[in-house]
DNA sequence: GTTGATACAGAAGTAAATGCTGCATTTTAG
DNA sequence: CTAAAATGCAGCATTTACTTCTGTATCAAC
């Protein structure tokens, strides 16, 4: 009894405050409530019951990775050694201390983590793969880094 | 003479800012100011620099994936059949035209194109991926499930 | 030393957020 | 089918926050 979505209906006034919110984090509830033809008041109530029933995990600012020297970005998959059962613990808790690491996903085919990194730059790649493959139980890596960013959706993690 | 991120220095207080925006992107502004130890007056002309800068691209509310029905996530690798430069430009076009694509990333290395899904299934997999093998150009495919999201940075694109 | 530019705090007017009351519509029970 | 209860909404009043302006301090250049 500690997750399993619980029955809650979102009705299309709530979808529409999601979207909206999702592309524009930061305007005032009366404008929200202007945009989904409500007042201010149940806009509001909508918005913190959205929140509290985990639907709204947070806001934040989308800034720009090239203007923060940041500008590059890879992907490196892992594969691990797999003689004992702690070689995935270490590694993961190694991992997420690596700042550079901006996400880390464990995968089912071929190899076991598929980590994405940002990147000042080719000097800072070569750094931190230093650092990675040092990690305890790493077998093997392989980096692809990333020529275009076609498309990036924002607001939902995973 | 189009990018090259001008000559901008952040100070501590704007480093600040991007940081608690990032994080709590819809407190008020006489809150963060608060938080970085400012008046209200400045603290909002230092955000509106930001946003003009470009530092700030927007902001967004982060979305449970899982409350919402998009538990599953996926990525896939797709090799292109190189015989045509346009072969490059539809597949891109087709792609980002597929919601469940949530990242399309064009890499080197390997294969061309590494794409992030956000599903609610496998049977939702299934489809995505009969439509990403039709597209245009695409020779192969591999796709990697996600088993468990060990680290999720939020705030930066790419 | 003077000028100019930048950054800040404080105050005043405006706008928004919050909490309350009442009304309308829908649900549930009888 | 009717009556009671619950839900969801708008409108209003109070509190709080936002915005713009003005004045002052600090720093750099001349």
């Amino acid at each position: 009894m500690t997750q399993t979505d619980k029955p809650r209906t979102l009705d299309r006034i709530d979808r529409t405050i999601l979207d909206t919110l999702q592309k524009d984090g930061r305007i005032s509830n009366v404008e929200l409530a202007k945009r989904v033809n409500l007042s201010a008041s149940p806009c509001i109530d909508r918005v913190r019951k959205l929140e509290q029933d985990g639907f709204i995990e947070g806001y934040g600012a989308k800034l720009s990775a090239s203007k923060l020297g940041l500008g590059t970005a890879a992907f490196i998959q892992v594969t691990l050694d797999r003689t004992t059962g702690a070689v995935f613990d270490q590694f993961r808790d190694a991992v997420v201390n690596i700042p550079e690491v901006a996400e880390c996903h464990m995968v089912a085919g071929g190899f076991d983590y598929l980590l994405k990194l940002r990147l000042s730059s080719m000097e800072a790649y070569r750094a931190v793969l230093g650092r990675i493959v040092d990690l305890p139980g790493v077998l093997q890596t392989h980096t692809y880094v990333v020529i275009e960013k076609v498309k990036q959706d924002s607001g939902l993690p995973v």
